[in-house]
RNA sequence: GGAGCCGUGGUGUAGGGGUUAACAUGCCUGCCUGUCACGCAGGAGAUCGCGGGUUCGAAUCCCGUCGGCUCCGCCA
C-alpha cells in the first residue's frame, strides 16, 4: 500500500511542477460530476488542488472517481498539467495547475457528515463539538488550531532564548483552602484523603525560586471548578513564569517583547511598546473597569464635585452617602429616539441600576425628564465638566463608588460596541497598576487578599498595614488586551516579618498558616531571594489573536457552558468496583 | 443559585390555534466534456426537544422539565 502514499503535498503544486507525475493523499472536498467528465477537489492540511478525471486518460480512475463522495479518503495519482486561461480558478493557490487523474486508490469511504466540512455554516455548537473531529476539518479551524502551535513555539523559543528554564511541576497536589474551588482526585493508597488539580502551579514556582533556578517557565493546564463564561474554561492553558533578582518594570519590558514578537511571528502585527500603564485607581475612574478596553473613548466623567449641593435628590443623596455622580458623553447622542434611550435605561436596570437618568443637547439646549430638577448653573456645569456640544447626549449613574463603576462600565462596553467604536483590527495593550492588596469582605467581616496572600505590598505603603489595610497598594499588576485581562503578575513577600503582618491583617493565626502553606514558609526559611512573576491566559491570547469571540474556537476539544464534552460524553459514572477501590460511596 | 435568548427533515431557517408543515442546502437517482458554491429534472427525508395542561382541535397558548448559548453571582 506504500506506493499509495503521497509524493507532494496540494500545496506544492504549482506550475513549476507542470509535466511531472504526482501522488496526492487526502480528503474530498466535492465532487463535480458532468458525467463524461469529473472533477474532485481534494484536500490535505496544506490546502486544495482540483483533479480532473477524463475518460480518454483513464476509464478505470474515472468509475472509482464517480463512486467518490465528499470526506472520501483517496490516494490520486496523476500529472499536473497548466490550465487554459479561461479555466484558471484565481480563489485557489493551486488555481493554475490541475492534476489529470490517472489512478485512484480509496483509503477509506465516509459516511455523509452531519454538517458541511467548510467556513461560514454555522452550525449548533453542540453538534460541532460531538462531532469535534469533522468540525477540526475546517479551514477556519485548522487555521486556529496552527497559529495556536506556532505561538506556543514562539513563545517557547522566546523564553529559552531569555534564560527561562521550562520545569514541569504536579498535576496531583494539595487542595489549597482559598481561591476557586478545585478539581479533586481521591487517592486510592491513602483512604479518605484527594488530591487537586493545580489552578496554577503558584506555590511551586515560588519554590522553585528558592531552589535558585531564578528564571522559570511552563506553559501548562490549570483547572477551576467555576461556572464558564465565553472566555473561561474549567481547564485552560497558563504561560507561567517566575523570576528572581528582577525589578518589576524589567519583568514588564521582556514580556512585553514577548509579545511584539508572538504577535509579529504569528498575525505579523507590529505592536508598539513600551506598553502603556493605568493604575488601578485610574482605570477605574475613568472606564469603570480594570480591564478597560482601550480601543475607543467614551470615558466615564466625574461629576460628584460639581453637583456638590445640588437639590435634585436622586443625586444628592447618593453624593451624600459618599458615592459618586457620573456621566458619560455620548457624541451625537441626541438623535437617539426614544425607544433607544429606554432601552439602554432597561440595559442599565437589569445591571441593578433603578434607571439611567439621561439629558440630550439636541440644539444645545438640555432636554430630558430630569432637567427640571437641576439648576441653569449646575446645568451649564454639566455641560462644561463633560464638554458638552450641539448633538450631545449624557448618561448619569449616581450610587456607590463601585455600583457607578460597574455601571457605567458595563454601559460604556455597549455602547462602543452598539455604535460601532471599536476598531477590531487594533491591539490596545494596558498594564494596569496599583491595585489595592486587600479588598474588604462584607459576609465575613474582615480583608480578603485581592491577588493571593504572596502579593508584596508597595514598600511605602507598609506602614498603613496597621492603621489602614484598605488603602495598601500591591506591587503587582495586570496585563489587558482589548478589554480582556490576559494575566495578573506580583512581586512575593520573601521576607518573614511582612508576611506576619499580612497574616494578621488577613486573620490568618500561625497555626492555619503552616497548616494551608507551611512547606512553602519553611522554604522560605532557608534564603529566599527576592521574586516575583507572572501568568498569562494563553486561550484569552489565542482567542484575540485569531480574531474569535470564544475560547472554545481556539481549544481542540473544549467544554460546553455546562463543562460536559459532548465527544466523549465526560463527566460519565465509574463502576461501583472502581469507586470501592476509591474508597468512595455515592450518597444516593 | 439567578436572568435573558434559542430548540421545527441530516444541516441552517420560515411558519405562531384548523396548512398536504414551507424554503435553502445536504442526501439519493437520472442527464450532462471545463466546472470550481457546476447546471437541469425527479425523489426520499419531520411523531415540530421531552412531559403535562387549556381547547372540539396544539408545532403554535399555559405550566414544568431537559439541552444549548450569553450574562450576573462565582473565578485568591
Amino acid at each position: 500500500m506504500g506506493h499509495h502514499f503521497r509524493s507532494h503535498f496540494t500545496k506544492q503544486l504549482t506550475t513549476e511542477t507542470v509535466g511531472t507525475q504526482v501522488t496526492v493523499n487526502g480528503w474530498v472536498q466535492r465532487r463535480r460530476d458532468f458525467g463524461g467528465l469529473i472533477f474532485l477537489d481534494l484536500r490535505d492540511h496544506t490546502g486544495l488542488v482540483q483533479v480532473v478525471f477524463n475518460p480518454d486518460i483513464s476509464t478505470e480512475a474515472i468509475e472509482l472517481a464517480s463512486q467518490a463522495r465528499n470526506e472520501y479518503v483517496l490516494s490520486v495519482t496523476g500529472t499536473v498539467v497548466k490550465r487554459s486561461p479561461d479555466t484558471v480558478n484565481p480563489k485557489l493557490t493551486t488555481g493554475e495547475i490541475e492534476i489529470q487523474g490517472e489512478q485512484v486508490y480509496l483509503f477509506n469511504p465516509s459516511k455523509t457528515p452531519p454538517f458541511l466540512i467548510e467556513d461560514g455554516t454555522d452550525v449548533d455548537e453542540t453538534l460541532r463539538m460531538k462531532h469535534r473531529y469533522l468540525d477540526l476539518r475546517r479551514p477556519q479551524m485548522q487555521k486556529n488550531i496552527k497559529i495556536r502551535h506556532r505561538a506556543l513555539q514562539v513563545v517557547r523559543q522566546f523564553l529559552d532564548q531569555h534564560g527561562f528554564l521550562e520545569i514541569e511541576t504536579p498535576m496531583l497536589t494539595k487542595s489549597t483552602p482559598e481561591g476557586a474551588r478545585d478539581y479533586l482526585v481521591p487517592s486510592r493508597l491513602h483512604e479518605g484523603t484527594f488530591y487537586a488539580l493545580p489552578q496554577s502551579p503558584q506555590l511551586f514556582k515560588q519554590l522553585l525560586m528558592v531552589a535558585g533556578f531564578e528564571r522559570y517557565f511552563q506553559i501548562t493546564r490549570c483547572f477551576r471548578d467555576e461556572d464558564l463564561r465565553a472566555d473561561r474554561q474549567p481547564e485552560f492553558t497558563q504561560i507561567d513564569i517566575e523570576t528572581s533578582f528582577m525589578e518589576r518594570t524589567e519583568l514588564q519590558g521582556i514580556m512585553e517583547k514577548m509579545f511584539q514578537v508572538l504577535f509579529q511571528e504569528t498575525i505579523g502585527v507590529t505592536v508598539q511598546a513600551p506598553f502603556p500603564r493605568l493604575t488601578y485607581h485610574e482605570a477605574m475612574e475613568r472606564f469603570g473597569s480594570d480591564k478597560p478596553d482601550l480601543r475607543f473613548g467614551l470615558e466615564l466623567i466625574d461629576l460628584t464635585e460639581t453637583l456638590q449641593g445640588t437639590s435634585f435628590k436622586v443625586f444628592a443623596s447618593a453624593i451624600e452617602k459618599g458615592g459618586q455622580v457620573k456621566t458619560i458623553n455620548v457624541k451625537g447622542g441626541a438623535n437617539f429616539t426614544r425607544k433607544e434611550i429606554d432601552a439602554w435605561g432597561e440595559i442599565a436596570q437589569s445591571l441593578g441600576a433603578k434607571g439611567l437618568a439621561w439629558i440630550t443637547f439636541k440644539d444645545g439646549q438640555p432636554k430630558g425628564p430630569i432637567v427640571k430638577f437641576l439648576t441653569p448653573e449646575e446645568l451649564q456645569a454639566i455641560q462644561q465638566v463633560a464638554d458638552v456640544e450641539a448633538g450631545d447626549l449624557l448618561f448619569f449613574a449616581a450610587d456607590s463608588k463601585q455600583n457607578v463603576a460597574r455601571m457605567l462600565g458595563e454601559i460604556r462596553l455597549r455602547l462602543g460596541r452598539t455604535l460601532n467604536l471599536i476598531d477590531e483590527k487594533q491591539f490596545q495593550f494596558v498594564w494596569i497598576t496599583d491595585f489595592p492588596l486587600f479588598e474588604w469582605n462584607e459576609e465575613t467581616n474582615r480583608y480578603d487578599s485581592m491577588h493571593h496572600p504572596f502579593t508584596m505590598p508597595r514598600k511605602e505603603d507598609i506602614p498603613l498595614l496597621g492603621t489602614d489595610p484598605g488603602l495598601v497598594r500591591a506591587e503587582c499588576d495586570d496585563l489587558v488586551l482589548n478589554g480582556y485581562e490576559l494575566s495578573s503578575g506580583s512581586q512575593r513577600i520573601y521576607q518573614r516579618e511582612i508576611q506576619e503582618k499580612i497574616f494578621q491583617v488577613l486573620q490568618i493565626s500561625e497555626t492555619e498558616a503552616s497548616e494551608k502553606f507551611g512547606f512553602l514558609l519553611e522554604a522560605f526559611e532557608y534564603g529566599a531571594p527576592p521574586h516575583g512573576g507572572v501568568a498569562f491566559g494563553f486561550d484569552r491570547i489565542m482567542m484575540i489573536l485569531t480574531g474569535q469571540q470564544n475560547l472554545r474556537e481556539t481549544i481542540a476539544f473544549p467544554k460546553t457552558a455546562q463543562a460536559y464534552d459532548p465527544l466523549t460524553e465526560a463527566p460519565a459514572a465509574v463502576d461501583a468496583d472502581q469507586l470501592k477501590e476509591l474508597h468512595i460511596r455515592l450518597r444516593k
